[in-house]
DNA sequence: AAAGTCAGCAAACAGCTGTTTACTGAATGA
DNA sequence: TCATTCAGTAAACAGCTGTTTGCTGACTTT
């Protein structure tokens, strides 16, 4: 009498787990879409399960903390950009031509991967400690990645593996800076998009000019 | 008889205009330290003036609200960087001697202002738009500075605008990144630093090896 | 000396927050 | 078929939030 009873919460027919997993990824949705226009550190439980169409307990069968679930957010949103690092670095060819691919390869990763790449660029240096960490650690895998990939590499044949973790680094890190100016971009401008492109690739040739003459400093 | 009156709120003999002063400095410089493990978009108005020592309504005499709070922090932290990077780009002599000084000016101002440096990196993508605009304009100010101030040395003789641009936009970026880079070295640990210091050196010294063999491109 | 300014206050407002509780009922396994 | 599991719920908890109000009393001007 006093409260009635909740009808199917789900569209009955479906196995349990395939029920679980629908609602944690409408939480996960719905904070990367929050997030587009705040701080995870801001974000609250009410919040999230609000837009993602739970009950505020709710959220607590997924996870426990608003901490844990920036976490997995940054665990998707790295998977993605690995792949992504994976494919400029398996790129062939003669430099200049490998330098188009892989602005082309990183702008077209923002434009698909908008949400995701923002609340990277977002947290890096946000104010949730585990979530930068999860981040810096996944970067600096990045930049040994860059590395091994550079040293196979015949330019780099008589580098040390200190100065070409130095150049990964660089290179890691401008790929970082030119996602980031893509993402601020006005969403869909062509003429931008095509400006920051054209200065990422100048930077890239000159970058990789340097790398060229480049002679190790105990000379 | 209901409520008692309230004695003397400041140290009594000041001047009217510099106990106001006082208290907004008390209120940014509360922020700043709130700000340290925080985001701006998560800051509370009764947790600053709390951490102040104002009363909430004490707050509203000074500023709007927080955003207007955290513009005014953007512009004391750009202060304070323009005086560096205006005392980097002053510097003369060889290549080497430069970039051995430029780093230094870095790590001794990240160390001195670690606070305000910490506010613009964690700002910048930060979630509260005023403030990354702010800050935004600023820096795009700083690489128009300092791409002015390569156009005077003999080395960029036959560069054209749009390179120097490039270039200066570059250095820029580098400079934010290293910056950045002391920001996360567990605070006061010199090997650390100097770790970072060396890598951020020898970088300078690939993009200005780049810049000395750099052609434009349409040759 | 009298009048005016205004920084700071306490109190009250409605509305929000994270988290725990005891419950329900569909999907699962015996 | 019956017992178990467990994702999701509503309700309640104490405690917090931003902002407005009317007031006070020290400084400042006249």
């Amino acid at each position: 009498m006093s409260h009635t009873p909740t009808p199917t919460p789900h569209p009955a027919g479906t196995s349990r787990a395939a029920q679980k997993e629908q609602s944690r990824r409408a939480l996960l949705d719905a904070a990367l879409l929050l997030l587009d226009h705040q701080n995870l550190s801001s974000l609250g439980v009410r919040e999230v399960t609000r837009a993602a169409g739970l009950s505020p307990a709710g959220f607590y069968r997924h996870f426990r903390d608003l901490d844990e679930l920036g976490v997995t957010l940054v665990t998707e949103s790295l998977g993605s950009l690995h792949l992504m690092i994976e494919k400029v670095l398996a790129e062939q060819g003669e430099p200049e031509r490998l330098i188009e691919r892989t602005v082309a390869v990183i702008a077209r990763h923002v434009r698909e991967h908008r949400a995701h790449i923002r609340f990277l660029a977002r947290e890096r240096h946000g104010g949730v400690q585990p979530v930068r960490a999860a981040i810096a650690a996944e970067f600096a895998a990045f930049t040994e990645q860059t590395a091994a990939a550079l040293s196979l590499q015949e330019e780099s044949a008589d580098w040390s593996a200190a100065d070409l973790s130095m150049l990964a680094a660089l290179y890691v890190e401008h790929l970082v800076g030119t996602a980031a100016a893509f993402l601020e971009a006005p969403a869909g401008s062509r003429a931008a998009e095509q400006r920051i492109a054209a200065r990422a690739r100048d930077q890239l040739r000159l970058i990789s000019i340097g790398r060229r003459h480049w002679t190790s400093a105990k000379g």
